[in-house]
DNA sequence: TCTCTAATTGATACTAAGTATCAATTAGAG
DNA sequence: CTCTAATTGATACTTAGTATCAATTAGAGA
């Protein structure tokens, strides 16, 4: 998915939901969508340093926290104790290979689960907006390696 | 799948891995598993409180760490930035549906991913081991308030 | 059963991620 | 352009998480 699109949408997610397009949210939102990897707040901190408008920590924070809350993006752990934080598509999936050995984790274009999904939310009465995979497994290269 | 079960599996793959079962480890994944909600580190530390055997501060964390290092264990984040650590069934897998209104959690005891998704590891190479599907949505409770 | 030792612990100190506060700033509706 | 509720950044604070180290212990082996 075009991350242009996709940062379009979480503008618009948030118009939708009165909230101000503000240059600190706007910068938050293109560092997340413009880097393949899933990155922690220290990360996403550090890459505002080096912008134009310098962007406070706090604000950092509340951002992530506001997108989490809006389900623009997802945190989820990974290596560390810091959260990382996964944009979902515009479905509002999203999927992903993590290797227990190595920790790599590969994204998965499209996992083509929805109308299973759609079926296991309704038998709980769930409407459903989006989901999480994550699989774990041992890459090609360590399971050479062993 | 019967919590006891669980919690002797978990306890020979740190036998299989070498690790000793140490009391603190132990209290640690009783607690666990005795529980149908995802604690936080705060919850099991002032679960562990409770009971005869007083373990440590730190040794929680360090037993989390571990467990969630050999697949015992996944932290997920909901609600606050603390994670909550999800138990994963005996097949490594572990489903549930988070509202998004009301961030209740319900634990899905069943679903028949399994060929399905190691289908999709098998495209890139990954013997997988385990997975973690996260489902969003609006419960019926909420639904029906709005 | 006992010995022994590497593993592990708990307490303490420390780090840093995350949160609260508030005066200053600003996005955007009108 | 005005205005104001929303939002910010800086700062102070909280607390989850981590490092350290002497003390303790699980369990292998005799």
């Amino acid at each position: 998915m075009n991350e242009q699109v996709l940062y379009q949408q979480a503008l618009q997610i948030l118009r939708d939901h009165g909230y101000k397009l503000t240059e600190a949210r706007k910068q938050v939102l293109d560092i997340l969508m413009s880097h393949a990897e899933h990155l922690t707040s220290s990360d996403i901190l550090a890459l505002t340093v080096k912008s134009d408008a310098n962007i406070g920590r706090a604000s950092v924070f509340r951002a992530l926290d506001l997108f989490t809350d809006l389900g623009i993006i997802r945190p989820i752990y990974h290596e560390s104790q810091s959260p990382h934080y996964v944009v979902f598509e515009s479905n509002g999936h999203h999927a992903h290979l993590v290797c227990r050995e190595c920790d790599k984790v590969v994204d998965l274009d499209e996992c083509h689960l929805g109308e299973l999904l759609d079926g296991f939310a309704a038998e709980h009465k769930f409407s459903l907006s989006g989901h999480l995979l994550e699989l774990f497994g041992v890459c090609e290269d360590c399971s050479l390696h062993k």
